[in-house]
DNA sequence: GTCTATAGAACGATAGAC
DNA sequence: GTCTATCGTTCTATAGAC
């Protein structure tokens, strides 16, 4: 048994069947396993959903890493905006369950919310620790993160469309036109 | 018995529960009610929830339309986020709700997923319909609320900090700067 | 309209055989 | 490690008395 085939089918079944109907029965009728099984592997429901947000986290930074630094800087948060915003279309179970967990007691909070902001900060500013404006770049972050989610469940998810290039340059101006952060890594 | 008691406890035991601890039992429990007698009122678990979030946008909107519209225009669109995070940060149960609806099938999300922001629109711009613009409108929009759901998210319901006036400013400057929302409305 | 009682199904989790 | 069987609980919803 692989414990990363239960993740992949945890994260499947909330995209196509939403929170409330993804069930542990459900995960191991799919996998065809049984409860015994697959309770040997996770202590709980709960574990498997925290297993899920790291695998989340990590393949969305995964990603992020992925875009190439040269070029100018804004250039290079234009693609990173435009990769996140591809990755999250084409990875549709992951938004889906980002977007579920945020009302529930699955996670740890104080742990899972900020670990994606954490690592997409440190990205950003690999060098810098400019502590003073830590908790002003935090902020900006989770401003980002917030659209891209709230935009991309109105589209992707709601109304069925990717969105187009020129969308996607309105939400990455917006964000890195010629703000704080653009002025913090341009030192 | 009172239909908005039961709302208003539904999102009450969301906040303090969350969404997978408030269950109809939970919800007559609290309001020392028999199950038959909610369900003579509700026809089910869903309806509840569909009310919910109808009285939700309700609400954010009536409070919306506090705002007066004197002065300049970037000072209303100040004031306008200014309520809507202060409103947030004190209706805390409406934040959590709106939160946890987003990753479940209780709503018919084409309907109640724009509400807010179609109704947000009609208030920034009454008497226009300019319909080339309106997707570039609702864009925008939804990347606003969506930010501030993130951020008040992060810092109200897991730092427990509300968020101070420079920072209301930060994300007030952040969208109504100087972009295409603004001019329309300068129009 | 409101109650009590309960049906009927699904849930998370465990015991114990192999 | 993996299985079958099932425990004990909780859930939404309804039937029927008042």
């Amino acid at each position: 048994m692989d414990k990363k085939d239960v993740i992949k089918i945890t994260l499947e079944l909330i995209k196509e069947k939403k929170l409330e109907k993804a069930s542990v029965g459900e995960i191991v009728k799919r996998l065809e396993l049984s409860p015994g099984n697959l309770y040997y592997h996770f202590r709980s429901k709960n574990e498997i959903y925290k297993k899920a947000a790291d695998y989340s986290a990590e393949e969305i930074i995964k990603n992020l890493n992925k875009v190439r630094k040269k070029g100018d800087k804004k250039g290079y948060l234009y693609n990173l905006t435009r990769s996140l915003i591809k990755f999250l279309e084409e990875r549709e179970e992951i938004l889906c369950f980002l977007l579920s967990m945020k009302g529930t007691c699955f996670l740890d909070k104080e742990l899972e919310s900020q670990d994606i902001l954490i690592k997409f900060k440190k990205l950003l500013l690999e060098e810098k620790n400019s502590l003073e404006d830590d908790n002003k770049i935090l902020l900006k972050l989770s401003m980002f993160m917030g659209s891209i989610y709230e935009v991309l469940y109105i589209n992707k998810l709601v109304k069925k469309k990717s969105l187009n290039e020129e969308e996607i340059q309105e939400i990455s101006e917006s964000f890195w036109g010629n703000n704080m952060l653009n002025n913090e890594y341009n030192n």
